[in-house]
RNA sequence: GGCCAGAUAGCUCAGUCGGUAGAGCAGUGGACUGAAAAUCCGCGUGUCGGUGGUUCGAUUCCACCUCUGGCCA
């Protein structure tokens, strides 16, 4: 059987023989007809310089595959993971280890504490600067991760939105408690009926996040995003997305890294990052797949054989779910090509297409 | 061996004063602009343990059987 890169069905396009004419086909159309560069002629993509993007749903090998490209091709790795970024939450996190670090350093890994947050905007904002830098040295910026918003944001770019504001939320919250979110929602509908309209009253992560816009700004935040300037990426992409065929594999590979997680030291991880700092349940940080079913199992105290056992399934639920929804976003993006790294000769094909992507700068 | 309580969706259970049943979890599809490993939305036919009986009609009442707990021996 001969392993083959396989677009999926829903997506696919007329001919597989054209994916083999090298990068600039798979810059979007959607895309490319937004850049900057555009402007002036049609063909100007093939000038733009190249990078990679790697991404796949939890488990799915993305990280080892990427340094293993790096052996091979002139490449700076990128981690586009919001989970990745805080230091001490190693084993959780199924961060690449210490050794591996070393041997092929990624950007944005560890650059915040547990106690801090982290947004896609400065995602965006650093991620850019990096791939400037590398393109400027002759590099190629390989990203590589799971967190489709950071990818969406970076390629796409985002509203000029004001920053988040810890005080404000913490009122919005108050109020909702005593209140409900829908009636904060009834709020947003009085000020920004559009949002409102497109944001459902129990989802109060964005209801809130919308009320705290026009508070900060005074504008609406769907005015902002209509007023949003064409994003600037300046790059070609080729785009790979690695993810078993299977989706009872993927099941199965959550489940045996979780419990390679837990040999690891994973209870002892997070106790010490409680003892470490002044944690809160609703810290980013914490609400992370498995920190925060053990920060729940700890909390209840109940970290006996059966505990372990209720925290585990609930985390590999949790895992599962979370692959689910990145496999939601995986498949509205366009022009990417996807493999299964299970699947015999499938990483010898990634290696021949990025050669070909990258020979075409 | 006797008594009691169970047996209903993949799991935990609710329910039907007799008109073939619904929650949570899981699963699955989707949304997604400074928390995104977040937040939220949609999707529910299953010999109602088995066999008989009563009945126009039984998952529901009755009898027996099987299995699982518990108690008494």
């Amino acid at each position: 059987m001969e392993p083959q890169a396989t677009r999926r069905p829903r997506l696919g396009k007329s001919s597989k023989a054209s994916d083999t004419r090298g990068a600039r086909r798979l810059i979007p159309a959607v895309e490319r007809s937004r850049l900057p560069q555009k402007a002036g002629a049609g063909k100007r993509d093939s000038f733009l310089p190249p990078c990679i993007l790697l991404m796949g749903p939890t488990a799915s090998g993305k990280t080892g595959l990427a340094v293993r490209l790096r052996e091979e091709f002139p490449i700076e790795l990128i981690s586009v993971d919001s989970a990745l970024v805080y230091r001490g939450m190693d084993i959780g996190t199924a961060k690449p280890d210490a050794a591996t670090l070393a041997a092929a350093p990624h950007a944005l890994i560890d650059i915040r504490d547990p106690t801090q947050s982290y947004s896609a905007a400065e995602f965006r904002r650093d991620a850019l600067e990096l791939m400037a830098v590398y393109t400027a040295r002759g590099r190629v910026p390989l990203l590589v991760g799971g967190t489709m918003l950071y990818f969406r944001a970076l390629t796409q770019g985002l509203a000029e939105l004001p920053s988040a504001d810890p005080e404000f939320r913490r009122r919005l919250e108050d109020d909702a408690t005593q209140q409900g979110w829908p009636a904060l929602h009834q709020r947003l509908k009085a000020i920004d009926a559009s949002s409102a309209a497109r944001i459902h009253p129990n989802d109060s992560q964005r209801i809130q996040r919308a009320l705290e816009v026009y508070e900060l700004s005074g504008k609406t935040l769907s005015a902002l995003q209509s007023a949003a300037a064409e994003p600037d990426f300046p790059w070609r992409s080729l785009k790979l997305v690695v993810c078993p065929d299977s989706r009872a594999m993927l099941h199965e590979r959550i489940a045996l890294r979780f419990e390679l997680m837990h040999k690891a030291g994973f209870i002892e991880e997070i106790q010490g990052l409680r003892d470490r700092y002044p944690l809160k349940a609703n810290m980013p940080s914490m609400r992370c797949v498995g920190y925060r079913q053990a920060w729940a199992m700890l909390e209840a105290g109940v970290d006996t054989a059966a505990g372990m056992a209720e925290m585990t399934e609930k985390t590999n639920a949790a895992t599962r779910q979370l692959a689910k929804r990145q496999l939601t976003w995986l498949r509205q993006v366009k022009d990417a090509l996807w493999y299964d790294l299970g699947a015999d000769g499938a990483e010898a094909l990634i290696r021949r297409r990025v050669a070909i992507f990258l020979e075409k700068g």
